[in-house]
Order: structure tokens, then sequence, then C-alpha cells
DNA sequence: TAGATTGTTAATCGATTAACAATC
DNA sequence: TAGATTGTTAATCGATTAACAATC
């Protein structure tokens, strides 16, 4: 029931969550099957149920899911019962729509404190908080006990950042640097880049075609 | 040499060429070996000579690979000679900072447009683009014969945006809105959902450890 | 030459899918 | 009951890695 789950199957469980999150927001939608989660995702109903199927037995036969049942087993898994705080580690243009996003609260997060290293941007606003000096980082982040940080610096900063934050206790971080990190054993990084989707992408877009 | 590569080696190259391209930032540096490439991607040597030999053979035994020439290869093959031309639609916190991003020229990529349906936006600028009225958008894309979009559109607009962009042509879709989109075949779509991705990494963060 | 590193093959490892008994 | 759908097993499919001959 638990014995290293693989890593591909953690991440598709937040999808499956969105999209039953999706579905217990329509009028009168109980329950739902691995067949029309599985549709709705584009992916196969055999999948979802042996992904769920590493964590229990939250499915009836004949009868299919209960949504918002099975949502609060995924918010268990996923430790999502409690909101996480975040910190934002950069104000730049991408910092400044983070902390102004709206989409976390709602699903489990909320940034709560914004760093950033330009004399110029520090005491700023951003998304309602002011932004502290990233010298001071450390000793924020332990004060608050956060373990989740979101980097939005320049790629020559991102490293040294990260290991700025993992001393100081971070064990999960989301970075928008454009280049591959490295840390300890036991932290998470998870990365976000647009260019890099957007080029894999054109490798499928013939020159000519169209 | 060709023959439907999988999408996960796809997906790799990008990495390779952001990272060959790092190098070749780094003075004096003309070569480069899988070991030393996949050390600093955190993936095994192997990996990355199967990877490329998908395409050809770029490498020298004994020697390795010339920085610059892969670069080139690797430009080949993902379609990046030419600058792609860009339409972000949502003109938001997060469309003004994708519009605002200076990181997309340098790697193939710019943003010649910029659509928003709320009127309150059109027309006001975005990283020196006015927001034009995305009711004009069919029209627009067509006659700069655009592929490529960037979808910053809130969850609900989402699909039918993506049918609107598909319809005037675009063949790939880089969406931020956090909703699984369908599209038809021969169109590509890559997610980009930063709650999706802290959820997954809040698995492996125990509640009380640390 | 000796050392290094490629490209490739075969073996291993892991993930997905098909199928079906169980059962609601 | 008949129809539907689960959870699970076994089979298939695909990706990664180890190993090495070739060769720079």
């Amino acid at each position: 029931m638990d014995h290293t789950i693989p890593e591909i199957v953690i991440g598709r469980l937040p999808l499956y969550l969105r999209e039953l999150s999706r579905m217990a927001g329509e009028s009168g939608k109980i329950k739902t099957s691995s067949h029309e989660l599985a549709q709705r995702l584009g992916i196969s109903p055999a999948q979802i149920r042996k992904d769920l199927s590493h964590f229990g037995e939250f499915g009836k036969q004949g009868t299919g899911y209960h949504i918002s049942y099975l949502i609060e087993r995924l918010t268990d898994i996923l430790h999502l019962n409690d909101e996480w705080p975040v910190a934002l580690v950069g104000a730049g243009f991408l910092g400044q729509a983070l902390a102004s996003y709206r989409g976390f609260q709602r699903r489990g997060f909320a940034i709560t404190c914004v760093f950033d290293s330009d004399p110029a941007k520090v005491g700023v606003k951003a998304g309602g908080l002011v932004v502290q000096d990233a010298a001071t980082m450390a000793t924020r982040l332990r004060e608050a006990g956060i373990r989740i940080a979101i980097l939005a610096v320049p790629a020559d900063a991102a490293q040294a950042t990260a290991d700025a934050l993992v001393a100081a206790g971070v064990g999960a971080i989301l970075s928008y640097a454009p280049v591959s990190l490295t840390v300890p054993p036991g932290v998470s990084v998870s990365y976000s880049d647009p260019v890099v989707q957007l080029q894999q992408m054109t490798y499928h877009l013939s020159i000519e075609n169209e």
C-alpha cells in the first residue's frame, strides 16, 4: 500500500484531483468512473485504476467512484489537508504574476513571503505582500517553518539561491529559471521553462505544412 | 534515422540544447562529452548517446562532441533555425509577464501579438505590443501565418480559445490554464500548472519531518 | 601507443494495457 | 437478475542501462 510508488504515478494524482474538483463543481455530479475520468484527461481507464490501486481501494464495482470521497483521499495522499506556506524568491515580472495569482489558495498553497536581492525591489508590493531583502531569507524561512519555495530569479542566481533555500530547510523547489539545479537527496525540484516546452513542440511543426 | 522518435526523447533535446548553450558561453569551452553533459543534467551518459543516436552520429570516439556543432544539429532537429512568431492569448498578470520575458528571442521564439477578450485590456501595452481584441484573433493569426500560441486565459475560457486557435491554423499550444484540453490529432499541447507541480512535491514532504 | 569516448547491441528494468473474476 | 465497473494479474510494450567493439 506504499512501498515506493513510481514518481510518474505521483505526478498524475494532481491531475486526477484537478479534474475531480472540476467535476465536483458540475451541478448534480456525484459519481464518476475510471472511464469518464480517463476520457476527460485523455488517458486510459486502466491506468487510472492501476494508479489508485497503489494507495487502496476507493471505488465500488458497478458504480465507480464517489467524487467527493476520492477527492478527500487524494488530498490525504498528497498531504494537502492543510495549507502549505510558500516562499517566492524573485519579484520580477514573473514573480509579480505568481504573487498575484489567485489559484494557489484554493488548491492547498499560499505564498506568504516574497524575497528579492535587488534593493530597488525590496519594499515594493507583490500580490499584497511586501518584498523582503533576500539577505534575510534564511532567518524568515526558519521562523515561518517554510518547506516550499518558488524560484523566479535569473538563471545565474538560481543555483546559489537554491543552495540557500535548501540550507534554510526547504525541501521542495519549483524553479522557473532555465537551468538544471543540483540539490541534495531528499529535496524535490520541479522545473518550468516555457522555451523548453515550445522547443519540444516545434519538432513536430514541419517548416512547411499547414 | 527518423521513424517516429519517442516523445520522451524529443522532450530531452531542448534540455541538451540549453545546457550546451550554457557551456558555449563558458570561456575556452569547445568540446564536451556525454559524461560531462549528463553530469550537469543529472542523467546518465548512455541516455544522452542513445537519444542522439536516433538522429545521427554527432561525436567522435575519444574526443566527444564539439559543442557548437552539436548545438547546430539540435537546432536543426528541433526546427529552431528561424525565429518562430508566437501569439499570446490572455493579458492578465501572467500574460503580461510572458509578454515582457526577454528569454524567448534568444532561443528561437518571439511573441508578435497579444490578444484579450476583456475590453478593458484591449489597447493597453504588453511587453511593447498593443493588446488586440480576441475577436480579431483568427484573422490576425492567418495573416501572420502563426503556428504557435501561448494560452494564458482563465480555465473556463481555455477550451474555447484552444478550439479557436486550432481553427486558425495553430499547431502548437502552450497552456497555462489549469485544465486538460482536447485538440485534434496533429496538434501539440504542453501544459504548465504550478499547483500540479507543487502538489506532486508535497507527496514527498511528510507533514512532520525536518 | 595508451587512454578516452563514441555509437550500438543486448539485457534489464519499469510502465502500460488487456482481460477477467469479483461484486455492486 | 442483468449490466456496469472495480481491483488485480499477466502479457505486452517501451525505455534505460550496461557493456563493448570501434576508433579517434
